[in-house]
DNA sequence: CCTGGATGTTAGTCAGCATTAACGTATTCG
DNA sequence: CGAATACGTTAATGCTGACTAACATCCAGG
């Protein structure tokens, strides 16, 4: 019988998780592989047992992210039947992803500048998919408007999802998901109005 | 006649605009005194003749932004004739501040956590003004809404506006600045239709 | 002129920290 | 069994980096 404590992958996830959250509180820098293992009952040089250094446990914790969203964004997409259900299913997709995981977040659009540079630039690729899976369902709504505009717009939104780590707690997730929809939704929908 | 390179507070000023940058760029402790002495000219210690160490030089910069922030906000709030009138002068404000100032705006928001104590708290005070500036320029408008609401979609679209270091040149300034303001002003109507 | 303050410089010093070494223990599997 | 594999541990090691010391220089004002 497959003990429950020999799940293989098990203890990676562990340390992937408790770091983000350190890095999200004091930064890449701010936190040490000491305080990373003692999160999580072990000590500091054990990670090196499931990791090659600490700037791989970030490379993939952001490469691991940056999939995850642009993966959902995918999916989603493909489901939805016309550009607004789209519109809407990428915005949904993400403040779930942010509601569910602010620390991620966070570290995410923080910390890249400390990821290697061989991982960073998948990162940024990826990233760039994710951005234009939003540019492409909004060129369909708005063909009026210029990429350019689209993409400033898209990432304004992001800042305004990704909004969320900073008023944890101000309101229940639900109403808090509804806010945020609502807002992005409106926001976006200025370009019928683009001069 | 006073001597152009005379003018006392000078380097303290250079200092701080070169700290910012880096720290937006590496983040606090990613950064060091070597290095911010470098931007400026000078070298790692001769910035002890200016600051206590690298720690206050955070703390005068984010009190400094925290301030300029609240009172721009004061002040624009006070000229405006009616509530609309504010809330397009707070939008206003903090876009340009944004524009002008992205680097102070991403350390603004990422390095409080490295800011010792007394200072911090500080910090947060006058932040919660500004929020709080805000909302009372909001509940004018939407008395229905309650306060807490109306704080999460404050932060929301500050995360919008504050969006601006990400999607750097992305577009020209003045559309740029248009766009946020349009996307920050509609997203907060959101609040005529609240359930 | 010469003294004090402002501003720098270069050489420590000392702690923190990522990473490596050397060394267990237990579980699995041939 | 016994050897490999997976996971940990505690001691180095070596570097980086904040901060201090000791020592200029420049200039304004008495």
């Amino acid at each position: 019988m497959r003990s429950p404590t020999r799940v293989p992958g098990r203890r990676r996830r562990e340390i992937l998780s408790a770091a983000a959250t350190l890095f999200a509180a004091r930064g890449f820098h701010g936190v040490s592989t000491e305080e990373i293992g003692a999160a999580v009952g072990i000590s500091g040089p054990a990670l090196y047992r499931h990791f090659n250094g600490k700037e791989s446990l970030l490379a993939e914790m952001l490469l691991d992210v940056s999939e995850r969203l642009r993966g959902a964004a995918v999916e989603r997409v493909t489901r939805a039947s016309d550009g607004a259900e789209a519109l809407d299913a990428l915005i949904a997709g993400q403040i779930e992803f942010a509601l569910d995981h602010p620390a991620l977040i966070t570290v995410h659009d923080r910390e890249l500048g400390n990821v290697p540079e061989a991982e960073r630039r998948r990162v940024r690729r990826l990233q760039r998919l994710y951005v234009e899976e939003w540019v492409t369902v909004l060129s369909e709504l708005y063909p009026a408007a210029r990429p350019a505009r689209l993409r400033a717009a898209t990432h304004a939104v992001f800042g305004l999802l990704n909004s969320t780590p900073h008023s944890a707690g101000e309101l229940p997730r639900a109403e808090m998901a509804e806010l945020l929809h609502r807002m992005a939704r409106v926001a976006l929908h200025t370009f019928v109005n683009e001069p």
